[in-house]
DNA sequence: ATTAAAAATTACCATATGGTAATAAATCTA
DNA sequence: TAGATTTATTACCATATGGTAATTTTTAAT
């Protein structure tokens, strides 16, 4: 929880009124590994900051075929934000990597915050440009690299993710079968 | 211009003052068909508001081939949102596709507009909470769906542009060359 | 330590998409 | 309207990735 303070503090002041309003409508959760956090094809009102272990957000498609939009390790938000925005029911699953502990918010209840405490809306717009751009950037290595290239930038971007994320998950993140990962780790080695 | 104070007016309450600023930092542009706006590799310091016609931004990479991130058509922002976040080189170019109407900000005195005029930070939050979701909904797509249903989708999303854009630009957002495309198109057209 | 389960690799062939190039169609311009 | 330019299509073959399935390796459980 220390380590979320800390983030906000980083951009804004944090009243100790404003503080006490994120406890009370915050709570620590130990998840362990294999955990479900959001359930795709119900209503999610819930949103998780990580502190410990790592997470994923990801869709399953008509195929049975899983498809990964989001890894989130310590420091990181997770929850499905097209179900919130839309107000229906997820189109994704959050789970549980990793043995992890993460804070769970009401997001009905963080949604007031903007109201209570504005000073929380220069964060979460810091935040939500940090996103756009890591998105755009995401987007744009899709649209130009190869599954070699995307696979490289990814062990740069989540260099220790790679030892409790089974590659399959990787795979799905990129846009590609394990198979394919797989010749591509075997080519990788070769070089 | 008043499509963007109606906009704004749909979030928020708009001050006299504030609109005063934002026409103050603002300017009407013309733009021709083919005109460009950015340049990849030189230094941001724009946004632009589209009011009519459509634009484009897409980056170049090492092979010469063009990937389209975005189409903007009227009541949409462009830019390059990774440059000016970062505080680098444009790594994208923005063009306009059609003869156009744009409004035109200083990035910096936009920026501003959060100090003087505390009430944008909803309305930014808001543009770019849309924003969001609407790139996750984009990343699921690439992932998930092949190039028939990705162009289906666009032509939802996109109902008129496809008379103004050309086919080549549809396949570099769509992450595909345009001879695939066409391929696509006429089987297609056979159903 | 042994067994069972999960994950990763490899091989084979299938398929979608890419690249080059030629042609056709559409659009622009004088 | 004629000619030039741009855009779209098509054909051919190449390549990257997908799908199925068998095998090996790693991890977890008893």
């Amino acid at each position: 929880m220390q380590t979320l303070i800390q983030k906000i503090r980083n951009s804004i002041i944090l009243t100790s009124e404003a503080e006490e309003y994120i406890y009370s409508i915050s709570k620590e959760k130990k998840v362990s590994k294999g955990e479900i956090l959001i359930r795709q094809g119900q209503m999610v009102n819930k949103t998780f900051f990580v502190t410990q272990g790592s997470l994923r957000s990801f869709c399953v498609d008509k195929e049975g075929k899983e498809h990964t939009l989001q890894f989130a390790v310590t420091d990181w938000w997770i929850s499905d934000f097209i179900a919130i925005y839309n107000h229906e029911p997820a189109s994704l699953t959050v789970q549980s990597i990793t043995d992890s502990v993460v804070i769970e918010f009401n997001f009905q209840k963080l949604a007031q915050i903007y109201l209570k405490f504005p000073e929380f809306e220069l964060f979460q717009r810091k935040n939500l440009e940090r996103h756009v751009v890591s998105l755009h950037k995401r987007i744009l290595n899709q649209l130009q690299l190869s599954a070699l290239e995307r696979y490289n930038l990814f062990l740069e971007q989540y260099p220790n993710i790679e030892q409790h994320v089974p590659n399959y998950h990787i795979a799905s993140y990129l846009g590609i079968t394990q198979q394919s990962l797989s010749r591509v780790r075997a080519e990788k080695a070769k070089m």
